[in-house]
RNA sequence: UGGGGCGUCGUCAAGUGGUAAGACACGGGAUUUUGGUUCCCGCAUUCGCAGGUUCGAAUCCUGCCGCCCCAACCA
């Protein structure tokens, strides 16, 4: 992403081959796409108008239009707008503006979910007709109460019942407006004793008479989310609905409702991916309406928030934000995102775009004294450094009264200081070196003035005597520096994980995330454009103020201060390496009722063999009869198909390794298939065993034969014969391959020998894979080891 | 006493039975009139833990542990 405009490409490095981004999400697409199951891709970012954009919303955006971009396919901006109580025009019009700053383009598909009300009622009504919905009269209370608990299942609504055409008539009368808020709602009739609390007959439409920001008056009955929003990806053709992991459980619910409205394949599948947490921050729109609500912050637009228009205003650049969404990359762990990565990328990006300024930000009198009383000189200085390849200089004045940094002045100066003490000596950044010889302070004692005297033979940067200078600073002159107000932000809490801890999360605001001062900047500044950024040399990245700046009225953001190396090595370990504790989250005691723990694989093994005595005789069995291990045992004896399966291949066998093929090479390809689904029976898989077992083929090659009767089915031996997978033995065949595997990668042969010995297992893979699977391992190990050795 | 997910470096994150990518952070060095930038070099014998299968396991099997989500007429 990052350009270095002139700069040669980098030297290619080991094992260098510019990698492709990749995520889970990319995956799923190209399985797809291989599969032909789209035509294309199509992706949507489908915000609820009901807040403004933050950060997170912009991986979701990076991710979606991402998407559409590298696939050739498109991504819709679908305005969710379901529930009018919540929604404004204004955060449509935010919405879009934001979107659009960070970069991205609709084109023409721009949507509203309000589009399809229409759609979804005849929808909806078909449901009924189907005698898949129904028009439930309970009060909220009692739905709640019917709903059931996490542990146990829901009751069925007495109206679940009604006919067909009182739901009907009812729905209608819904829709016309004739009940009130909460007298009546659409449920789907699925299962109340579901163990997805989403599935026990979700709520479809409910009553909310009010002013919908779109259409008006026109619908007094309003479609829920899960009802809404898979119809609104289906009808607009969305290929691959993406959304957050805490919707995972609604996926049941999305597929259900296009399956039963009759929307066929090909249509959208959702996938959840995590969300962003960023440290220091919070991100929930509740808690950043709170801060703005309470005051905390100056509006969703506060530099200080992590809104796209706080970023914007703070002087964040898009093209750092989708840096940031790139480097952050997609997956489905829950995590925080270290801010300093954030930090990290508008550095990166205005680092070749800022051009530098002096600005000094907390002023000390400087006066030269032997510099002429009325001279003034102008001082070209670029606005670029050296290594970044653009042109371009202003004029800087200098006189004889200056103004540094408070900072850059050291009474007692610490090991390692490069900066100004008395009787010491430091440039001026592109001005001369000066010695200070006095301090002056006031009656407390406060440093007011520096006396220091110049050295007329470096200016500019020379240096006659090759007189080491170590230390360089920035300056303006006193007569010639405008006033300028300037906002030193800082992140807005000082815990990591500010929503995580015990009691309000505002309890860990960070009482200095704003400081302001007054600041004497370079005259070039007065003319400082809106939006422009600068870097204030050796301080950090700033931008005007893009409400309150103005020309004789100059404002400045800081955006984020430069890396400082110097101040990590003054401030040691409790202020720079602060360990990102994050306090975990008190379990929140719902109910009282303690956390239910998950049913194990194999205690459902054992609540099966409780239930069925034919299993539970086979467990006995199997570890008396076949000397199988309890564990193995277990294993085999959840279901009584694999049972069955198992014991028809230990038939006539040693049941032992039959046991282990079964549980570690027979499960792991069956996933959830039933073993009922298999293209062979119990009795040739023993046979394929006995084969292995015998040593007539290795192990590699018995899980070749395996994949071709999970194919096909067939006669172990005659797949054997067919490919030509008996044994190889004989070492001069197999010598030959090791050989051909050692000169085939001489780099890692001497490698190996080198004590890289982690390398021998790509040898032997390289043999067994030559040999089709039917070398013996074994023995290809010791031929490789010895190759090796020699 | 339910169901759905997730555990790979301080932080993100690749990896899909055959050499533990990369980035940020961190440490060291070089260049530098920004203690900035840039450039080098270093930074996981090990993938939540324990068993097992295999010539070979972060990847397969089993058990255990930890964390997140679900009981709005919100999305």
């Amino acid at each position: 992403m990052s350009t270095t405009p002139e700069s040669t490409p980098p030297p290619a490095r080991k094992g260098d081959e510019s990698r492709q981004a990749t995520n889970f999400i990319r995956q799923i697409i190209d399985r797809d796409l291989a599969e032909r199951r789209y035509p294309g891709v199509a992706t949507r970012f489908p915000p609820e108008p009901n807040g403004y954009l933050h950060i997170g919303h912009a991986k979701s955006i990076c991710l979606n239009f991402g998407l559409a971009r590298d696939y050739g396919g498109r991504c819709h901006l679908r305005f969710d707008d379901t529930n009018p109580t919540k929604e404004e025009q204004e955060y449509v019009d935010s919405i879009q503006a934001d979107v659009r700053w960070l970069g991205f383009d609709w084109g023409e598909h721009l949507y509203f979910a309000s589009d399809y009300f229409q759609k979804m009622y005849d929808l909806a009504e078909k449901l009924i007709t189907d005698g898949k919905a129904y028009v439930d009269s309970l009060s909220k209370d009692e739905l709640r109460e019917h709903r059931g608990s996490l542990t146990e299942p829901g009751r069925e609504s007495p109206y679940r019942s009604r006919s067909v055409e009182e739901n009907l008539d009812l729905f209608r009368r819904m829709k016309a407006g004739e009940f009130d808020n909460g007298e009546h709602v659409l449920r789907a009739k699925i299962d109340m004793a579901s163990a997805n609390m989403l599935m026990r007959d979700p709520l479809l439409y409910r009553i909310v008479k009010a002013e919908h920001h779109r259409t008006g008056d026109a619908w007094s009955i309003y479609p829920m989310y899960d009802y809404a929003h898979c119809i609104e990806d289906a009808i607009e053709g969305i290929s691959h609905s993406i959304c957050t992991l805490e919707f995972e459980n609604n996926r049941e619910l999305y597929d259900w409702v296009l399956d039963n409205v009759g929307f066929t394949e090909p249509r959208p599948h959702q996938h959840e991916f995590a969300r962003l947490s960023l440290d220091y921050t919070v991100m929930s729109k509740r808690k950043l309406l709170t801060l703005v609500k309470e005051g905390h912050v100056g509006g969703w637009d506060d530099p200080r928030m992590p809104t796209l228009a706080g970023l914007r205003r703070r002087g964040y650049t898009p093209e750092a934000i989708r840096a940031f969404a790139d480097l952050i990359g997609v997956a489905k762990t829950n995590s925080t995102v270290d801010i300093g990565k954030l930090e990290y990328c508008v550095r990166d990006d205005l680092n070749h775009r800022a051009p530098r300024v002096m600005a000094v930000l907390d002023p000390l009198k400087v006066v030269v004294t032997n510099y002429p009383l009325d001279l003034e000189e102008r001082l070209e200085a670029s606005y670029w450094p050296h290594d970044v390849p653009k042109e371009g200089s202003r004029p800087v004045p200098f006189a004889r009264e200056l103004y540094i940094e408070r900072e850059d002045f050291a009474e007692e100066p610490p090991q390692g200081w490069h900066r100004l003490s008395k009787g010491g000596e430091v440039r001026l950044r592109y001005g001369y070196v000066i010695r200070c010889y006095e301090v002056v302070k006031d009656a407390a004692g406060a440093v007011v003035e520096l006396r220091c005297s110049y050295d007329p033979s470096t200016r500019g940067g020379a240096n006659p005597d090759g007189r080491k200078i170590k230390g360089t600073i920035h300056w303006v002159s006193a007569k010639h520096a405008v006033a300028a107000e300037v906002r030193l932000y800082d992140r807005l809490f000082t815990v990591p994980a500010p929503d995580a801890t015990d009691g309000d999360f505002k309890d860990h605001l960070n009482p200095d995330s704003l400081t302001v001062v007054r600041a004497m900047v370079e005259p070039s500044l007065a003319a400082a454009e809106a939006g422009a950024h600068y870097q204030f040399e050796r301080q950090g990245y700033f931008v005007t103020d893009s409400v309150d700046h103005r020309p004789g009225e100059l404002v400045f953001n800081r955006v984020v201060t430069l890396k400082d190396s110097w101040a990590r090595k003054t401030a040691g370990p409790e202020d720079d390496a602060a360990p990102v504790e994050r306090e975990s989250k008190p379990k929140a005691d719902k109910g009282g009722k303690g956390r239910p723990t998950k049913l194990t694989a194999s205690q459902g093994r054992g609540k099966a063999r409780e239930a069925d005595p034919a299993l539970a005789e086979a467990f006995a069995r199997f570890q008396a009869e076949h000397g199988l291990s309890e564990e193995d045992a277990d294993v085999l004896t959840g279901d009584l198909a694999l049972a069955t399966f198992f014991e028809a291949a230990a038939t006539g066998h040693e049941p032992e390794p039959v046991a282990k093929w079964v549980t570690n090479v027979l499960l792991a390809e069956l996933k959830d298939r039933p073993v009922a689904e298999l293209p062979f029976d119990g009795a040739a898989f023993g046979r394929l065993i006995a084969l292995a077992d015998a040593k007539t083929i290795s192990t590699s090659g018995a899980k070749a034969v395996l994949e071709v009767m999970l194919a096909e089915g067939g006669e172990p031996a005659a797949i054997v014969k067919a490919r030509g997978l008996e044994a190889m033995t004989d070492d001069a065949s197999l010598q030959a391959l090791v050989d051909a595997a050692l000169a085939a990668h001489p780099d890692n042969v001497a490698r190996y020998r080198e004590g890289k010995t982690t390398l021998l297992g790509s040898f032997v893979g390289a043999v067994i894979k030559a040999s089709g699977g039917s070398a013996d391992a074994k023995r290809v190990k010791e031929l490789v080891k010895a190759a090796l050795a020699g």
